[in-house]
DNA sequence: CGGGTCGTTGACACATTTCAAGTTTAGTGG
DNA sequence: CCACTAAACTTGAAATGTGTCAACGACCCG
């Protein structure tokens, strides 16, 4: 019953918290570190490529990206964060990002010390485990991207992002879905590797295919199986139903019979 | 004092102990739950794309890749290990791997149960901390990669690459670099989103311009500051000589500082 | 009404792929 | 130690996907 009341339900929707790592208590404690939130129009940097930081940073409301630039001023998108995700991770561990922070609508976000969260990482092994387990979700996803860059057509790299973005930004619903798509298509062109001018034919292809509709903003894509086939996506990396290895059940007799056991060949 | 008696000095090379952050007692614990060395032949598979693995894969000696494969075949090499890293975190976390792990050379390697580094991380801070890092770093050098495949030339990827190879497989020496590159063209390719043909061509260019020589396996970089410069290369993004956040010394007055004053703005 | 961002188009240039040989190197068994 | 084979590396010519440049139109916001 100290002075201060932290506002309550701010990281709420976090998937810090929606995958189900944490306790009440450790859930009480990360809201207690929160500063409170902090509003950004759209097109500005949260952290500059280069900055040093001391705050991790999430994202409440909007959409944001980590880019990183090269010498003559190529831009590389090489993360989106739509709202609940985690913009830097990084800054947890490093003290200069590699990377910029940059919103792609007006946004609301909310940040917590690096200090307080080792701290309550320290403390408490959930939040430990779930920033651990949200690193790796990044680290699948940029692994998925890279094949894309990598061994991808713009077609289907395309039809890859956009399947990516409709499933992490809406609730499925059925075979088609609808959303908001904030990104230009430069934008997109930066996420993928090619020139905007590129990206647009692509667009026009997918939409002389019947594969996406757009009207503004809004992004409708009829059958989401065909473009994901397209794409080749699959929407496993993303990791959104799994995760909430909560304690370590069975593991303390388990863990005693596999190390005596010379069966571990068969990993 | 127990009957069994672990092989001491196994993870001993390992990144894990030498970024700093592990007790001597945290050292041991992770020596006690490795399992004995594993020998594997060059070109095969330790783990297979999509299998389920208990285990977390570390390289003692030789060298491996992490790739991914696309529906007609293509392959992209999403991370490379040499001796002292981590082949497969995400087994950490994940019950089916979205990559495969194979070796580049003859190589050992030692497995740990997932279970028992979970628990682990559980009881200790310093291993529940490393691991963040080291997924962390994996991250940052997927970062790199992305905007390397995004956006650098055939020429200037090359080049970034074999620099960063070589700034992680040798102690540097002066501006030259030696060291043994396992990697064939087509490997190279399937890292660098190529064909085979053009990495041999871009090789030439590099041969032709003096900025490597090579002899069978053998890369010789005579200069690595153009070599550097060609490739945007800043070896930053690698994080070798930071890491080893030990505690949180200061932090928990400085912690409470922040909280309560405004100035958090000028994160 | 005016200025700026974003989307669209066309013609052309060029980096990289594809295909299809050839040559060298490394590994293996006799 | 040689012969044999497969893997790795080279080379050239032609095809193509994507980039570049430069202009124009649509739309939004003040």
């Amino acid at each position: 019953m100290a002075d201060k009341s932290p506002p309550r339900p701010l990281l709420a929707g976090m998937r810090l918290f929606t995958s189900g790592f944490l306790s009440d208590q450790e859930r009480d404690a990360l809201e207690r570190a929160a500063l409170p939130p902090r509003p950004f129009r759209s097109g500005t940097d949260v952290v500059r490529e280069g900055d040093v930081t001391g705050h991790l940073h999430f994202l409440i409301k909007g959409w944001a990206c980590r880019y990183k630039t090269n010498r003559d001023g190529g831009r590389q998108i090489v993360g989106v964060s739509v709202p609940g995700d985690a913009a830097n991770l990084d800054a947890l561990m490093f003290d200069r990002l590699n990377y910029g922070v940059r919103t792609l609508t007006a946004a609301s976000v909310v940040a917590i010390p690096r200090e307080r969260v080792l701290e309550l990482a320290e403390q408490h092994g959930g939040i430990a485990r779930v920033l651990t387990w949200l690193a790796l979700v990044d680290n699948a996803v940029l692994s998925e991207w890279a094949l894309c860059l990598g061994r991808l057509s713009a077609h289907q790299r395309l039809a890859h992002l956009l399947c990516e973005l409709a499933t992490r930004s809406t609730v499925n619903e059925g075979n088609a879905s609808v959303f908001e798509l904030p990104l230009t298509q430069e934008q997109l062109a930066d996420t993928l590797g090619l020139t905007s001018v590129h990206v647009n034919r692509m667009m026009q292809q997918l939409r002389g295919e019947q594969l996406i509709v757009t009207s503004g903003r809004l992004m409708t894509i009829p059958d989401m199986a065909r473009l994901r086939d397209i794409g080749e996506f699959n929407p496993g990396y993303l990791h959104l139903e799994d995760g909430g290895v909560r304690r370590t059940p069975s593991a303390e007799v388990d863990g005693m019979r596999r190390q005596l056991s010379p069966r571990y060949m068969a990993c």
